[in-house]
DNA sequence: AGGCGTATAGTCCACGTGGACTATTTGAGG
DNA sequence: CCTCAAATAGTCCACGTGGACTATACGCCT
C-alpha cells in the first residue's frame, strides 16, 4: 500500500469517490445524482469542475475508465470505476475530515458522507473531534474574556461572540450524537438512497 | 455616481477597503495589520492574493496610489488610499452580506467589519437577515421531518440535522445581537483598535 | 568586525473553481 | 406532423487562491 499519490481531495473529488462506491458510472450521472439528492447543499455543483476532478482522480489512479457506453445515438458515455487505491484515499480523508474540526466546509461533507465508514470508526474520529473542539470552546473562551478585560470595543468582538455561540451549540449536538451511536439508536452501514432508488433502478432496467 | 463596476469583492477585497478606511496603507501593511489582528480566523492571508487583489481593486477605480515612499534603503513601497467610489462598494457589500444568510464566510467577515456602518444600519440588516434566517430554519425543519416520513434512513440525514441544531443557535444569538444594538448597551462607529494602536504610533512617529 | 537570522516588500506560477458555451436527441404540446 | 423546450454529455476559458520563491537591509550575538 504505497501511499505517496493524492492524500488530498477536494471537495468535489469525495463526492464522486464516494458516488462510484455506489457502483460504476459517468460523470454526467454523478451530476443527476448529486442534483436528485441536493447536494448542493455541501458544495456547488458545476460541470466544468466535476470533469476536471474526475480526470484528475484517474490520473492519480484513484479510479479507472471501465469503457465508453453508447446509448441510443446520444454523445459517448466514458463509465469510471472505484479502484483499490481510491476507496482506500476516501476513506482515510473521511476520518481526517470527522476527526479535525478546522475547515467546516470539509467537515459537512465528511459528516454527510458518514456512512461509508463503519460505526465505531465514527464513533472514534468524532470523539477525537469533540476533544478538539472543547479545547477550541476554552480557547476561544479565554481570548473574547481577554480582549474584553484588555477594553477592546464590543463592536469588534461581535463575530468572535458569535462564533462562540455556536461552537457551544456544536459541543452539545456532538454529545448527544457519539451518544446515540454508542447507544446504537439508528442503524448504520452501506445506505440504499430512497430518494434516488427509483432512478437508479430505472437506470439498471434501461441498460439491459 | 455610476455603479456599473465591481459590486462583486473577494474578501481580501473587503479586507483591504476597511484597512484603507483607517488611512493610507502600503500592501505589507495590510498584511502585519491583518496578522496583528489574528484575520487568519476569517480568511488565508497570503501575499500573493493580497497583491493580486491590491491590484485588481486599483484597475476597478476603488483605491488610488498616492506615491512610492522608500524609507532607508528598504525596496520601494507603494501606497494607496480609498476613492470615494471605494468607500461606497465596501458599504455597499456589507449591507448586502449582512442581510444574506448563504455564503456564511463571507457574513462572518461583514460581522468583523459592521463597524464600517453606522448602528441603525446594521440593525436593520440584521433584522433581514433574522427573517431570512426564520424562513430557513422553517424549510430546514420541514424537509427533515418530511424526509424522516418517507423513512429516509438517519444515517444520511445527521448532516442535516447538525444543521437545524447550528441554526437554532444562530436564531436565538441574533435575537440577543439585535436587543443590545437597540438598547444601545455598547458604543458603535469607528474604532481605534486597541491592539494594534501602538504599531500604527510607531509608524507615524517614524514617518516623521 | 563578522556572520546569521529575520524583517521588509514584493513577484511568479500551478491549481481548482465556476460559469459560459456547444451540439445532439428525445419528449410534449399544438 | 412539426416545433420548441429540456435533457444529454461534455469542452473551454477567465479568474482568484495560496504557496514557493527572490532579494535587500537591519539587528543581534559573539
Amino acid at each position: 500500500m504505497s501511499k505517496e499519490p493524492a492524500e488530498r481531495l477536494t471537495p468535489m473529488g469525495v463526492m464522486a469517490l464516494a458516488l462510484l462506491r455506489e457502483g460504476d458510472m459517468h460523470p454526467y450521472e454523478m451530476v443527476r445524482l448529486m442534483r436528485a439528492r441536493r447536494d448542493e447543499r455541501l458544495l456547488t455543483i458545476t460541470n466544468g469542475t466535476l470533469y476536471h476532478t474526475v480526470g484528475r482522480l484517474q490520473r492519480e489512479g484513484l479510479i479507472d475508465e471501465v469503457g465508453i457506453d453508447r446509448e441510443g445515438n446520444r454523445p459517448e458515455r466514458t463509465t469510471y470505476t472505484l479502484t483499490d487505491a481510491g476507496a482506500d484515499v476516501l476513506v482515510d480523508w473521511l476520518r481526517r475530515e470527522l476527526s479535525g474540526i478546522d475547515r467546516p466546509a470539509e467537515f459537512r461533507i465528511a459528516l454527510a458522507e458518514a456512512h461509508n465508514l463503519e460505526r465505531a470508526d465514527v464513533i472514534e474520529c468524532l470523539q477525537g473531534r469533540r476533544l478538539a473542539l472543547d479545547e477550541s470552546h476554552a480557547q476561544h473562551r479565554d481570548g473574547l474574556r481577554g480582549a474584553r478585560h484588555k477594553g477592546v470595543p464590543e463592536q469588534v468582538l461581535v463575530e468572535f461572540e458569535r462564533q462562540e455561540v455556536l461552537l457551544d451549540a456544536e459541543l452539545r449536538w456532538i454529545d448527544s450524537l457519539i451518544d446515540r451511536l454508542e447507544a446504537e439508536e439508528f442503524g448504520w452501514g452501506p445506505t440504499a438512497f430512497e430518494n434516488t432508488d427509483r432512478y437508479l433502478a430505472q437506470r439498471k432496467a434501461a441498460q439491459q
